[in-house]
RNA sequence: UGGGGUGUGGCCAAGCGGUUAAGGCACCGGAUUUUGAUUCCGGCAUUCGAAGGUUCGAAUCCUUCCACCCCAGCCA
């Protein structure tokens, strides 16, 4: 099923550093901020990270970034863990940057003790003016020479709470007219009066992420640091904190006092979705969407209830790539990844998501039969299973038509379908309500024709699926399209406007084969001629069947008669 | 206009001076099929952002230009 490892720029550089002696084995990290819930850009992340780990022969640690204390939680600590242990992946070690705030605190000392780092007690605004634009330098703040004892007594002063938040900041002292803004005397640490949900209340000042970053890196002996494009420019300040404080050599591990080396890599974005936390949150606050897990969102956690397996994830991660650009991947990626994993591992069902009921007036009055059929029709080990038929099925809506087209294949008045793994049956009469709307059709049987047998001869074409009325077990079956009208939603003003208002659409009087009934919550379907069906993990209960779509079986029919 | 990046078919993406410019997705045919599914076979860039140059030979090297992305949080 998983396809052979992809090659790619970051997968060179390591097995060449592997390869010319520099690292005996690679060692990566996913880091993410505990700060909300994981994405499939975080998935592409996560295979990188990980996955590079697993295919070189290394380790990875899942860390989380924890260093501003305002918006964390270990809620998201724990969807995080959860998740990655979904994918499939195991880390080496949990860590958390909260654990190294007295060691950083410690490397802010030296960093004072030295000369390159100093209070400042400039405002926010002061701050920005001082920083200068793009093109033109900053200067100096008035505090930058404070000597280095002073600065010592300030900072110790700052942790102690003494001081107010934005009352001070500790800056290291790099250059103001440095072209690169990241390195115009970056802060360090920012005073904050907050509860951090690990930490406590033990600090009041917290470390910024260029300065946290790197160091844990270092200690953790990461020797690729891979992370998005846009922290190119923060990686000369990676290089710098991590050259200008002692690290000892037992804290960079087995690889002596080899530095980490920051890669990056572009984002890869999704058509007719967001990956902004800001909007995400917004869809779930006022009620777009039905919490974080909703199915039509991309969250991982939305991806695993939507029906999505990790395997299919994995599976699209390798197939997008991994290069220095962003890209933007069309749908069609991502539902092929999940067909073809469901394509061949789900037990075929007969489900009926709009029915239709279809009485054979010829077909002996209490009586039924069952059939015995194949669970799958390539994979002989997955088994068969007894389909109960009787004188009244039920037939999806979309299978009949009044005033069908020459090319429509299924069921009309006067024509003959074959009903999959039984009869041929043809439609006699067709009952309507007083609004003209098709409520009922009859039709007779050729009991000659059963088991895909014509003994005539003649080619029956069309074929459709149907679920027995008096074993039928009712079912919620929830249907979901893209989430935005437009492949880009995220670029638009407004893009509550773009939402998609056909985005979920729901049958609650579906109909389903009885097998259903006993088979495992966790497990994938394929309804056979509809698409890849799965339990709904939070709504769906013994006593009230609900089932979501993960993804419809490819359609040329549908497309050819341009739906 | 400062700095950092990126440009290969509709969307991804291999390619690293000599290949008929991989592969996947999408699309278009056609075959098989008791799922209009799957599978299978075939088609789909004389051209690599543009223009010059180097070379026997360039997507790959050089020059110039153009386009797009990121950076002026006490976020990450």
């Amino acid at each position: 099923m998983s396809k052979p490892t992809p090659n790619h720029f970051i997968r060179s550089i390591a097995k060449n550093d592997l390869a010319n002696g520099k690292h005996d084995y690679i060692y990566t990290r996913f880091p993410p901020e505990p700060n909300g819930y994981l994405h499939l850009g975080h998935a592409k992340s996560i295979c990188l990270n990980f996955g590079l780990a697993e295919d070189l022969g290394g380790k990875c640690n899942l860390r989380f970034d924890d260093t501003n204390p305002e918006k964390e939680s270990m809620e998201f600590v724990e969807s995080i863990r959860d998740t990655v242990e979904w994918l499939g992946f195991e880390w080496d070690q949990l860590c958390f940057a909260s654990d190294y705030y007295e060691r950083l605190y410690q490397f802010a000392l030296e960093l004072i003790d030295k000369g390159l780092a100093y209070v400042d007690e400039l405002t926010p605004e002061e701050m920005r003016e001082y920083r200068g634009t793009l093109t033109e330098p900053g200067k100096n703040s008035p505090h930058r020479d404070r000597p280095a004892a002073e600065n010592r007594d300030l900072f110790e002063r700052m942790r102690a709470g003494e001081f107010k938040e934005g009352e001070y900041t500790l800056r290291a002292k790099i250059d103001m007219a440095s072209p690169n803004i990241v390195m115009r005397d970056p802060i360090l640490y920012r005073v904050r009066y907050a509860h951090h949900y690990r930490a406590g209340d033990a600090w009041c000042i917290y470390p910024m992420y260029d300065f946290t970053h790197c160091i844990s890196d270092a200690l953790e002996g990461i020797t690729h640091s891979l992370c998005t494009l846009e922290f190119q420019d923060n990686r000369e300040l990676y290089d710098w904190i991590l050259a200008n404080i002692t690290l000892e050599e037992n804290l960079v591990g087995e690889r002596g006092k080899l530095m980490p080396k920051q890669i990056e890599f572009g984002r890869s974005n999704l058509e007719y979705t967001l990956a902004s936390k800001r909007k995400l949150i917004q869809l779930v606050k006022d009620g777009h969407v039905n919490g974080w897990d909703d199915p039509r969102l991309t969250t991982l956690v939305g991806l695993r209830r939507r029906g999505y397996t990790p395997q299919s994830i994995r599976d699209f991660c390798a197939e997008i790539g991994v290069t220095k650009k962003d890209a933007t991947i069309e749908m069609t990626v991502l539902e092929n990844a999940i067909r073809h994993d469901l394509e061949a591992t789900a037990k075929r069902v007969f489900g009926v998501l709009n029915p239709l009921k279809l009485v054979i007036t010829n077909y002996p009055e209490g009586e039924s039969e069952t059939f015995t059929v194949k669970n799958h029709p390539k994979d002989e080990s997955m088994g068969t299973r007894e389909i109960p038929f009787g004188r009244e099925i039920y037939i999806d809506q979309d299978d009949f038509m009044l005033d069908p087209p020459a090319k429509f294949f299924r069921l009309g008045p006067g024509r003959e379908v074959r009903l999959r793994y039984g009869y041929a049956v043809t439609c006699n009469d067709v009952i309507t309500d007083d609004d003209g709307k098709v409520i009922e059709l009859h039709c007779t049987y050729d009991p000659l024709t059963a088991k895909g047998q014509t003994p005539d001869g003649r080619k029956i074409k069309g074929i459709i699926h149907w679920v027995s009325a008096a074993h039928a077990v009712d079912a919620e079956v929830r249907v979901y399209d893209r989430l935005f009208k437009e492949p880009n939603p995220g670029a638009a003003d407004d893009f509550v406007a773009l939402i998609n208002p056909e985005s979920l659409q729901v049958f609650p009087d579906a109909k389903l084969e009885p097998s259903i009934k006993d088979a495992d919550p966790e497990a994938r379907f394929q309804f056979e001629r509809v698409g890849y069906f799965c339990f709904d993990a939070v709504d769906n209960a013994a006593d009230k069947l609900v089932m979501n779509r993960t993804v419809s079986l490819r359609d040329t029919w549908a497309k050819q008669s341009g739906k």
